[in-house]
DNA sequence: CGCCAGACTGCAAACGTTTTCATCGTTGCA
DNA sequence: TGCAACGATGAAAACGTTTGCAGTCTGGCG
């Protein structure tokens, strides 16, 4: 049992070759001689000897790493996102570094500083503005390739879907199920610039149907200020009949909240949310949403950051969004 | 803009002192006069250097990096699991290098291999079962320091609750509610120690309680077939009261299920999972279930991991389990 | 004035690879 | 037989750091 792993001169010494003959034994098989190719793979195997990524990376300039510096595991959207990028990644023969930020902006610049130094030859990140944001000009300054996920900027490449067009699609949807007063709930704008493009399209899309003006209210954190500003909503004179969550998680916290207000969703409230996880099909009722592809968004980030290292360009894309109908939704009679 | 990353020779040419000095002046500023060190970082920061990890790691022989095994990010579980391990690891100032394996052995064998290819100096893992585990062996066999996440085993080191007892403090929970007929649901037991452990746990308590054998279902993947079988079961002459699922996710899909299928919960059937992770408290009903620590499973093996690395000796450790009531088991009135 | 301690810095080797170039036989072909 | 081409292998430099050792210079003290 090797207590301190061998090294590739050790197993040459062994085999009674050259270095060099042993890097080829790995790297270009196909030059060496049947003979020599199985003695060496064979003392290598033996030993427990694998090549050194450190010792490759350093001599070939070449990392074969990608960083992926997202803001939270505990959202299922940035999970799947993490497991698309890991797929690709690996397809392609990359290993993946993943980072959370925790929505933090000291973090990410952290994190984002951490994935350089270790070389990662490309970024795959969310940030939460890209017009603005201080890890994202370092890392511009920086020239690492980068592909945004799920933002969407004019001035960098991103996969995503278009926020505007999907919250827009939503508003009809819940038009068509009877319901003209909506109100849209989010977290702090400025974390996202996911929730603004939403809220741009909701207002947008309620304008041009001729609704009333959704009211916007925003709940960072669910404090009780939080809870009575959604109380206060809903005893207004003329109370929204539809609540359109900036996202799903965000949707499922309402809907407990309302539990307790003693409020029944859909009977008494309408409530959505937008992301379409997979775990809203399965609430009770389930959760309308709006499915955004994020496995897609991560694999089609990496795919895409994966071609600039090729040299070629990378495009942004916007993937199709697609409307998850839920119990969540009440269709209204027409009065 | 540098589009070739500096090194730190090419800095110390800048400067016009030995690289000695520049190395010096990021790991032990301290050596230096404050002239020379100033004069140094200035540059560094104007040309954008930051000492390459990966020639620190050479030289060193260490490349401050773990390496973190787990089945997927789409159960939150092991999502909070990578969340506590990252920030317990990030304080020490340790990088994480996260792979999944989806379950798959192939996989599983695969991502170790690359992670002890990167050199990670340590490694949190999650196996099917650690008493045969082929990734395991390998891993014991190269000397890597290890600690296991959510697994028990007498032969290594973990970090988990005590399945086996917090699936009992479940039944005694249900039966407290009036229930006395129950049923195991889970997925395939050979992907999951943990499930085993807690169907020891259901059989075991009810045992000593003297319930009726509870009957197991094995819900593998969400077939036709697995339909059937939960139906076959629920239309038996003496069928359960209550669903013990081995974890929330499925809790919250049999549940999904059982609405298809026209029955409410609890109302006609009580159900509850194990895990207690974040979004059972926001279904409605609320899940019941058994809360384990999830982060600080991560954080703790991370912590003893890094206790390993620092050349103490690293405990198993059980974190205290804790069962969450909820809405999706009825109380029984008692007949 | 001489010596020594201490502060600061440089030299050079080493870490584990990869890769270019050269070397050495062999073989095929004219 | 002679020459070229080819197949297999080796020698050595390079990648970006760190670090033990040695060197220089300064000032303080006897």
């Amino acid at each position: 049992m090797p207590s301190s792993r061998p090294s590739l001169v050790q197993i040459a010494e062994r085999v009674g070759v050259s270095p060099a003959t042993v890097s080829r034994a790995f790297n270009r098989p196909e030059l060496l001689s049947d003979a020599t190719r199985e003695r060496i793979l064979a003392t290598a195997r033996q030993l427990g000897f694998r090549p050194s990524k450190v010792g490759s990376s350093l001599r070939s300039g070449s990392t074969r790493t990608l960083g992926l510096l997202l803001p939270t595991m505990s959202n299922p959207v940035f999970a799947a996102c993490f497991e698309g990028a890991e797929e690709r990644a690996l397809k392609a023969g990359y290993s993946v570094m993943l980072a959370t930020t925790g929505y933090d902006s000291r973090r990410e610049r952290a994190a984002a500083r951490s994935l350089l130094d270790h070389r990662v030859e490309g970024m795959i990140l969310t940030v939460a503005d890209p017009a603005c944001s201080a890890t994202l000009a370092e890392l511009t300054a920086s020239g690492l390739p980068f592909v945004l996920a799920y933002n969407e900027s004019d001035r960098h490449p991103f996969v995503s879907v278009d926020n505007r067009a999907a919250a827009g699609d939503m508003v009809e949807h819940l038009v068509a199920s009877g319901h003209r007063r909506l109100a849209m709930v989010s977290g702090p704008l400025d974390a996202s610039d996911r929730a603004s493009k939403r809220l741009d399209g909701v207002l947008e899309r309620a304008a041009r149907l001729g609704l009333p003006v959704p009211t916007h209210v925003s709940m960072p954190r669910h404090t009780a200020a939080d809870r009575a500003r959604l109380r206060s909503l809903l005893s207004s004179p003329r109370p929204p009949t539809a609540l359109f969550c900036s996202n799903d998680l965000l949707a499922a916290s309402v809907i407990a909240e309302l539990a307790t207000l003693g409020l029944r969703v859909p009977d008494d409230l309408s409530v959505c949310g937008f992301d379409g996880m997979a775990f809203g099909a399965l609430m009770v009722p389930s959760l309308a949403s709006v499915h955004q592809p994020s496995t897609e968004i991560g694999s089609q980030a990496c795919h895409e950051l994966l071609n600039a290292l090729g040299g070629e360009s990378s495009r942004s894309v916007r993937l199709p969004h697609r409307l998850c109908g839920g119990g969540t939704v009440a269709r209204l009679p027409v009065d």
